[in-house]
DNA sequence: CTGTTAGCGCATTCAC
DNA sequence: GTGAATGCGCTAACAG
């Protein structure tokens, strides 16, 4: 084990003081050209990075990071994504970080403007952004681009921002993995159905589309043989789904095979149920408490899952990232796995998932 | 955000100093029953912890740890668990890990025996042991017991040790997911196969026993009409094997689904894939490279990989609790997630699993 | 512009 | 047995 090097060292190896180290470290300015190239190449030398921990302790001053999403169910998707955040928080706990949580309707766009809208009022230091509504996070981006306030995205990306860093799946990949389990799981002379979700006007609907892309994507190259359908649930009007979609597998009967491509699989998976059809296999994304009960009474296949705690917890490591190192890693996008869940590997995710 | 409690405030609230609370928390003796007491009803009413990498820096003594596992090669199995450690060791930098790796031949029980047998002489504060033969492994967690030195297991448990944690996978649970993955994956009036290893005296096939039963439970409780042959892949004879594989399938033409319950099915995929067969199809564990070719050329279906990065990242974890924190979970059994890898899905768990 | 200094939370030594 | 004092690596305020 090399004994770390400390800021007294890069200190004496250039010949200043620990003090103007710390000032170069830290962009503070009052610092002479020449002693700053004679740090900077000693830092470089020795690829000194100062320690995270050490340097929390002396900080007096308080980070405060707002974190913009959706309303957060606890067991939803976006409560998961908050539990990440939390258990980042408690990981690092010895960083000062203030946090204040600004949540949205996810399917109200005023509701999202409003929120948004109050976010550099708060005056952050950073922001953790659930994006749902393209046109209000481009504004909100802009303005905390204006101030110099860094940001990152969990779920999903916004085109024409500036995050420090997107955690998020690949969609499309996503619609594949989903292409290839119904490919797999139903007999090549059977048909395959897709079903989307029917709100209009609410962007995140974006993943979905993306998804669905992926699907028809694998099966045009990969199999173009079989027969999709198409169709969706209403998540407004439980009678009026159950006619449509009943009606759906009666006009099709050769469908065995469905995709959900947003989390709502268990409202198919259920109605299939109470209609005792069995021979049907059902694929959806998210692991909700209602998707999870679907898996264990064997209604659903498989659940796709793109640890949305994860994409927490790394949101808040990348912006302790930028705040105490001022590394910007400017619209790095890191991928998420997306996780096949089936009833057999279910227990053990469901203990990582939800800790 | 509460603020952090501090040793101090500790002390001002049980009316001692400083120096008492610390010496309570770490065991250093020299304190009357009385202060004792005091402390310890304030300790439990604030659960109050102190701050881990605060108390690393003021420490001066480094920790020694030795790992005693097989020959980890990078991007097989034992290398991903490596690479785990590794990169724990890295994220607590901060906390003084002085690290020993100890390989052994996971197929020559005398290696162990002697790789194990220098632990003790090295005077470790703590081991990480991944375990292949349990009467060696045993005498050495015997040896560790005697000497209040706390070890972790990695990959497997051996029976009648005590560790401070174990990281595994749940085989039998590996076993049942195969079970369901080839049963959906094949139509119901063809057959099955399972291969195991050949390797006589490796008490590791203990794994791959494990997820045999597993598996056949599966089809017992589940699908029990299937049908499901067994047979074996040789290591040591290519030419061997070849015959054997291509002369069962010929014996057993209705068998369209194969498991190979170690990491070695790519050996089958590749002699299937020679021969152009191309309707079987094979499932197997790890994401070792060969695996992974086979996946992206399609010859395997689905691999199970049981995040040994992880294993190896909690193990460096757990044993920073015990040696900073002195918090023994004995024989706590930390479960990994057993991972589904299709081809759609691998690019990005390539990404997480190889960092 | 720069070095010095005090203090963050903690471990440890040394008087008492 | 115990408290006070010192130092760990670092930041920040201060005096030059």
């Amino acid at each position: 084990m090399a004994k770390q090097v400390t800021i007294k060292d890069i200190a004496i190896m250039s010949g200043v003081s620990a003090g103007t180290v710390d000032r170069i470290l830290h962009n503070r300015g009052n610092v002479s050209e020449a002693s700053r190239a004679a740090v900077e190449k000693v830092l470089m030398k020795t690829g000194y990075r100062y320690n995270i921990h050490t340097s929390a302790i002396s900080l007096k001053k308080a980070y405060k990071i707002v974190i913009a999403i959706p309303t957060a169910i606890p067991g939803e998707y976006w409560g998961m994504i908050q539990k990440g955040i939390e258990h980042a928080l408690e990981e690092y706990s010895d960083i000062k970080l203030d946090c204040e949580f600004s949540y949205y309707n996810q399917f109200d766009i005023y509701s999202c403007r409003s929120s948004f809208a109050s976010i550099a009022d708060r005056n952050p230091n950073a922001v953790i952004i659930g994006a749902t509504f393209a046109s209000e996070t481009t504004v909100l981006c802009n303005k905390l681009d204006e101030n110099g306030i860094p940001y990152v995205f969990v779920d999903a990306v916004i085109c024409d921002t500036h995050p420090s860093a997107t955690y998020s799946s690949d969609q499309d990949a996503c619609g594949r993995i989903v292409g290839r389990l119904l490919n797999l799981f139903t007999p090549k002379d059977t048909e395959l159905a897709v079903f989307g979700s029917r709100r209009i006007g609410n962007e995140r609907a974006n993943n979905s589309m993306k998804r669905m892309s992926g699907l028809k994507g694998y099966f045009e190259e990969l199999a173009p043989y079989r027969v999709i359908k198409e169709s969706k649930i209403s998540v407004l009007d439980p009678e009026e789904s159950r006619k449509n979609i009943l009606g759906f597998l009666e006009r099709n009967p050769l469908v065995k095979g469905i995709a959900v491509l947003n989390s709502r699989g268990y409202i198919l998976a259920d109605i299939l149920a109470a209609q005792g059809i069995r021979d049907v296999k059902i694929i959806t994304f998210d692991m909700t408490r209602n998707n999870v009960r679907c898996i264990e009474n064997g209604s659903i296949s498989a659940i796709i899952c793109q640890r949305p705690k994860l994409q927490g917890f790394f949101a808040v490591k990348a912006l302790i990232r930028v705040l105490l190192y001022n590394i910007e890693e400017k619209n790095m996008h890191h991928l998420m796995p997306a996780d096949i869940i089936i009833k057999e590997n279910l227990p053990i995710y469901q203990e990582i998932y939800n800790e």
